[in-house]
DNA sequence: CGCTTAATTGAACATACTCAAAATTTGTGG
DNA sequence: CCACAAATTTTGAGTATGTTCAATTAAGCG
């Protein structure tokens, strides 16, 4: 992995839109981006681990990250992904504990790393920040609050039909307007959905019989959006 | 339901000590408790419902209260619990949505209504305060995410020895010092731990067959404190 | 005391998991 | 670029774990 302290490109001129940064001052922005470093993770590196303790907090400059928890048995559990301008392992900064969860690159990433004081600076002095912090809060606990009752409630062809209507919500689709853009291992998409790889592997491919979505290799193609939709069953 | 306009606690006089307002200087006490009113809601009354579009926040002046959501079938999933010195629905007026879950009274309650309007002042004028609401949603995030580890992994007697301990932690127990101080259904114990009425019921009698917990009535004495714990099996 | 709700029990059933084995894909070093 | 190794995907069969449904008993409440 390499680490670079040549090219760390500086919060002034990010121009990553959906950044909670947005809305920091000049001078804010010039303190955050006092950082320590900017790193490259390639596809399945770890950027942190549960339990381990916090330098600082990462900004995803570019690239995509799942945030997963390890069970009892060492069955893994995906609790919310991370994709370009958002934060990772703010939470624990925030509450003065170790990292709750585990965050991995699913694609070759460069994440910046922000110091912690210099971050806990700008939330005590800036309120729009604390403002934005808190919305980010609000949203991830809505999010995780519905995804326990997808996990808890919902059969497994419809969590699996969910899952694939997250990864297309959360990180798009390729340029034919209908391919996921990212594509996870069987076992991955079982981890976010709470199942088991083999049953995943099996309702995927009921679903291609179905003419839902079709599979090419690892990429999945989503062949019936409003099928899938009902399929999922989403309240929401 | 009687609605007081008489006896208001008034927050500068509350002595609730986990309270978030406790950070909170004078004036900003005094315009929180410039709030629309106070009302009293007995055991199994609804405080709000999800979906419904929010007038304020709730202060639990003293009680105990269930948060729970709704799955397609009308299966309810409790989400977190609420007690004395806590607040209620904040999060829908924190982002601006509708209420995210139904809040239900589980003993008979007091719960104070804080004005919308006046939270958000003191929200955006006291940084100390801010900080507080982060770190309270910083710890529902964590008790979201853990429970769904729990949900999804763990086998339903695991999952019903948790959700004793948890209401032991959460309500604490009765001056005997060993039966939970909240008794609920068999249904909503199932409906934490996400199992079905009947399977709580044949999983509590096992345990009291094996000497863990005595049921009395609607009473759970808890008699072997570890072994619950074992059954259990923490990670945190 | 009657009525409604909650708790309990049994039996049948469904759903998804586990385990094992084979086929396929991917990655890597030569 | 090929060959081999490792990881992933796939399939089948057996099984465990909980759910559902129905019926009964007990408890709470006006």
């Amino acid at each position: 992995m390499k680490k670079t302290g040549l090219d760390i490109p500086s919060c002034l001129e990010c121009t990553n839109k959906n950044s909670v940064f947005c809305c920091l001052t000049k001078e804010d922005k010039e303190i955050i981006t006092d950082r320590k470093g900017s790193n490259f993770f390639k596809k399945g590196q770890v950027i942190f681990y549960e339990g381990n303790h916090p330098h600082g907090l990462f900004c995803i400059h570019k690239g995509k990250v799942k945030i997963s928890k390890l069970g009892e048995e060492g069955k893994e559990q995906v609790v919310r992904f991370a994709g370009t301008g958002e934060l990772l392992g703010y939470r624990s900064i925030l509450s003065n504990e170790s990292y709750n969860a585990t965050a991995t690159a699913l694609e070759d990433s460069h994440v910046c790393l922000i110091s912690k004081d210099k971050f806990m600076d700008v939330l005590n002095k800036n309120n729009n920040f604390s403002m934005e912090i808190i919305k980010m809060l609000s949203a991830d606990l809505r999010n995780s609050e519905q995804h326990l009752i997808n996990i808890s409630q919902k059969t497994v062809r419809e969590r699996v039909a969910e899952t694939l209507l997250l990864l297309k919500e959360k990180f798009g689709l390729e340029s034919d307007n209908k391919t996921l853009s990212l594509s996870l291992t069987r076992r991955e998409i079982g981890d976010i959905a709470g199942i088991s790889t083999e049953t995943t592997i099996r309702t995927l491919s009921d679903m291609n019989k179905d003419g839902l979505i079709e599979l090419k290799g690892k990429s999945i193609i989503i062949k019936d959006m409003k099928g899938l939709i009902a399929e999922a069953n989403i309240l929401d």
